[in-house]
DNA sequence: TTGAAAGCGCTAACAT
DNA sequence: ATGTTAGCGCTTTCAA
């Protein structure tokens, strides 16, 4: 079938050797020796066999890459910064998405480890207490989560409670005082749980009064219908509006237009995660900044260091606070009293 | 080091042949010894290696796909209808990004095979006579492209010209006759030229000049000085822009915005991609919808049809218009002059 | 039903 | 500087 390293040899007259070397240490190799390998190599159009390579060898230069998907651009974001980087130092990809789902993450680091990646970058639904990250430490094959802020694990990611009671005062500043969260599934997140205990820091230390908060399935592309009602009735909604994520806001901002609210002027909005998209927008997204392609560098960059001996290191990358369109300073309402 | 399939059959006190089988064709062991050797399988917590499997059989099970990013969320959402479709068939995905560089592109190409991929799902600049195309055809490794629309090529994607004239036609029906197309760099892009051509189509069907198009180099962020000052200029800006895609119907947004051009009071905007996203902005983005997560499971589909020995096989896919916020009708202005 | 043995294509001692 | 050889872990004839 396929040319082989056998078919290079005899075409140039050596062992198989001798053309290995050639292709992976040519100084080792006489220049003339060489040259008349590289003619066969060119010849048969051979194409080194890397299954083979990757076998015989400790290391495969593959990497794990497990996400929730794909389809959430901060996903595509990161997953950008982390292929972009990796083929820089040779490392080719291999990418599993979960969908949040704790099954699906088993799956897919099994299926990776049974790959012989040589790494894993992984985004999990709960990073605490994760028993198959437990298993990985051991196991020794080195992994980086990110968007996980874990203090147990090795990752890259923002503070994501300090990020979000960032977000949250950039509201209090704006005279917000009833101020709800909107969150996906918090279930499925922990970076969800640790977004709203950021919220009640914020919401706690202005003295305000932090809500339950509205969990929305994630996968929905519309709104819940009683979630809306809650948000669009004028003698109850909140002033503003804290999201889990960029992608949440968005929708949220949709449906409260079709139901005649405005954002800003009738409530304000904050999201999170600084989706590039966001800033496009009209009126640009107000949000909590991750540096999402950062991220994926940086997951890179420090898996590539433990790959090369060094321990295993986390950083936590700064967040910032896009103060943008959707959030507008509240205008006081002499009817309304804004004390619990 | 990690344990092997000998480990196992050690264990279990049989070959490794019926390691294997027990694993792969549990019908062709016994009952008694195939328990054995699952309970030896668990106790070790065997993990086969599948570089082994792949190096001796025909089939990898791995599939290489080829984008120019996974930052524009075009690409992330085709990604995730490959992935995951690509997933429920129990195949993985190695996923390179060619940032629409054509050096990259062969490079990308030859690293997957060299993986020994089972296929190949691709975008390419341009596919008309690409080198690299034409060799893999030769190859037998089975190929679809996506987006990249080609009578000569196994493709899934839209027919970009029609699409593009049909997107051109709103602006036309809403009574625009000054119609600027907006495009990234035609040299990068085949899909850029052929819908150029779309727009070429359906401005010279309604007896208008085609003019020449607005090229911006698709990495930038913000939009050229010169071209923002030719589109904010009142006495000479064109009434509707067609974008070639809705990223930079996105930039030219915001760009407008802050030259505090209106959109779309004083300029109405097609886009081109069908972003999820861009259905929840406000207005929403109008735009020539494409299914993009659709586009990556067909093209799998194909794919797999062909690794399953059919023939190869393209699919157009329907495109629709999202006729929505950005495109207003012209109100006529009867001190100027729609004819050329 | 099971085992022995031959390789898949490659790298890396070790020998020359 | 080059060749010989022994595997890497697995699947798959072929025999038993």
């Amino acid at each position: 079938m396929a040319t082989t390293i056998h078919d290079v040899a005899e075409l140039a007259g050596t062992s198989i050797a001798t053309v290995s070397r050639a292709l992976n240490e040519p100084a080792k190799v006489r220049p003339s020796t060489r040259d008349r390998v590289l003619i066969a190599v060119e010849a048969l159009s051979f194409r080194p066999n890397l299954l083979g390579r990757q076998l015989r060898s400790v290391r495969t230069r593959l990497i794990g890459v497990v996400l929730p998907d794909v389809f959430n651009p901060v996903f595509g974001e990161c997953m950008q910064g982390i292929e972009e980087s990796a083929a820089v130092s040779g490392y080719r990809v291999m990418l599993m998405t979960t969908c949040y789902d704790a099954s699906r993450e088993a799956h897919a680091i099994d299926t990776l480890l049974s790959q012989r990646v040589d790494g894993l970058i992984l985004t999990v639904a709960e990073a605490a207490g994760h028993p198959l990250l437990d298993e990985l430490a051991c196991s020794g094959v080195p992994y980086q989560l990110v968007y996980n802020h874990s203090p147990s694990h090795p990752c890259a990611s923002v503070d994501n409670r300090s990020a979000a009671r960032d977000g949250v005062r950039l509201l209090v500043a704006h005279g917000h005082c009833k101020i709800l969260m909107l969150t996906g599934n918090l279930a499925a997140s922990d970076r969800a749980v640790q977004r709203y205990q950021g919220y009640c820091d914020a919401v706690g230390e202005a003295g305000l009064v932090a809500e339950v908060p509205l969990q929305v399935d994630f996968n929905e592309r519309r709104l819940p219908p009683h979630i809306l009602q809650r948000l669009a009735d004028p003698s109850n909604r909140p002033t503003a509006l804290f999201c889990g994520n960029d992608l949440l806001a968005l929708v949220v901002m949709r449906a409260l237009r079709e139901a005649g609210v405005r954002v800003p002027a009738d409530i304000s909005i904050v999201g999170f995660d600084g989706l590039a998209i966001g800033e496009l927008l009209t009126p640009p997204l107000a949000t909590v900044y991750q540096p999402n392609r950062d991220i994926g560098a940086a997951a890179w960059r420090h898996l590539l260091g433990t790959l090369d001996g060094r321990p295993a290191s986390s950083s936590i990358l700064p967040h910032r606070i896009r103060a943008d369109g959707t959030v507008a300073p509240l205008i006081p309402n002499p009817l309304l009293e804004c004390l619990p």
